[in-house]
DNA sequence: CAAAATATGGAGGTCATCTCCACTTGTCAA
DNA sequence: TTGACAAGTGGAGATGACCTCCATATTTTG
């Protein structure tokens, strides 16, 4: 899957020459207020062959968290063959939130691209899902979860985490997040506060 | 404050038509897709004027959702004084659910405008955290919610929902968080869940 | 009604994005 | 080694969105 085409020797230089400076600037914060163009000049390419590697910046944000990411669902499976599926969840959702503190960057592409709604990413959006979805699924077997909340929920709040990346306390509201989805999901006996809330009194605010 | 400077009469009528136009288009849910200058031919205005009465996207966006996140707040009021702080607090975040569902636009507008991080819709958005953070506030006080996750992580919860408003199964997916927050809320007892989280294994991951 | 104040609109400037192709570099067979 | 073909390069310039500017038009005021 990885080897469909051999590429030459210089295009492969360029193309890490490309990928080692958008990391660098991607860890500093500032990929999104950077010229296209110019990241191309600062990396040493000409545009077209950034372009030609990357036609889209959210290609090349792809390209550099696909590593980060592959190793957050590596994470997901060690944690979930080693740990009973509860804790396991905790473990790697707290450990999201670690992570999304400790780089930054990753959290400001996420939050942009998927408001951005450009439907790159994909890969690595559905791969964390799927973790996500899979952790879920083995506490819901386990019984130590509600089974009425799909794992859907659960990458909702992250992405609202990730979205709110700029807020002042984010960390500590990040980690109350958290917090509330585990403990929310924990709660699996008296359904009471899932049924009756369709339509409310909304129609009556015209 | 809403009468700082007494508009000339055309003045006036054009910007209500810009208004009455952004409203339209937003609903269609095509605000973001659509050349700004195109936008002020096709409420019949010119360019200059469109820059004039809405110096940004954002301005125009602020304009359009002012009343409708004021009405929002109103109602969060009124919940709040007719009825039990943590139903009148679930009431509320159902009822924003519900809102998002009917106004697509809003829940876009509401996700774009957090991401590109652009501090416009400001007002409204402090408004809105504002009536959050005053209906958890009422609902600790009455003992029906623990008070060591602030409402900040219930409008994390909420950008989420706004800035996932793509997703396929997305009003499903948008209840069960919000019962994931409010019964993570409930969760006043046993606060077992929230100690001990800092750095865990994260550094591993390298 | 004339003058002063206020607002209009769209032509054109500016700037980031992306394309295109004449040229360079790498690869491989003989 | 060398020649020749494939693969890749880079940057000038086309494209198109955003915004400004000002000669003209409309309201308001005295």
């Amino acid at each position: 899957m990885t080897a469909a085409k051999p590429l030459r020797a210089d295009a492969q230089r360029n193309r890490e020459a490309l990928l080692a400076k958008a990391r660098e600037v991607f860890d500093a914060g500032g990929f999104f207020d950077l010229r296209f163009d110019d990241f191309a000049r600062l990396a040493g390419v000409g545009t077209g062959t950034l372009y030609r590697h990357f036609p889209t910046r959210e290609a090349l944000a792809e390209a550099v968290y696909h590593g980060e990411v592959a190793a957050l669902c590596d994470r997901a499976r060690q944690l979930q063959a080693t740990l009973p599926a509860e804790e396991a969840l905790a473990a790697f959702l707290r450990g999201m939130v670690g992570y999304m503190d400790a780089h930054q960057g990753l959290a400001r592409t996420l939050a942009t691209l998927m408001a951005t709604g450009s439907g790159a990413l994909a890969e690595g959006s559905r791969a964390l899902e799927q973790a996500v979805t899979d952790l879920v699924a083995a506490a819901v077997k386990d019984g130590a979860v509600r089974d009425d909340v799909g794992a859907g929920a659960v990458m909702m709040a992250l992405h609202g985490i990730g979205a709110a990346h700029d807020r002042p306390g984010w960390r500590a509201e990040a980690d109350g997040v958290i917090t509330l989805v585990l403990d929310g999901l924990r709660r699996s006996c008296s359904g009471d506060s899932q049924r009756e809330h369709e339509q409310e009194s909304v129609g009556e605010l015209k």
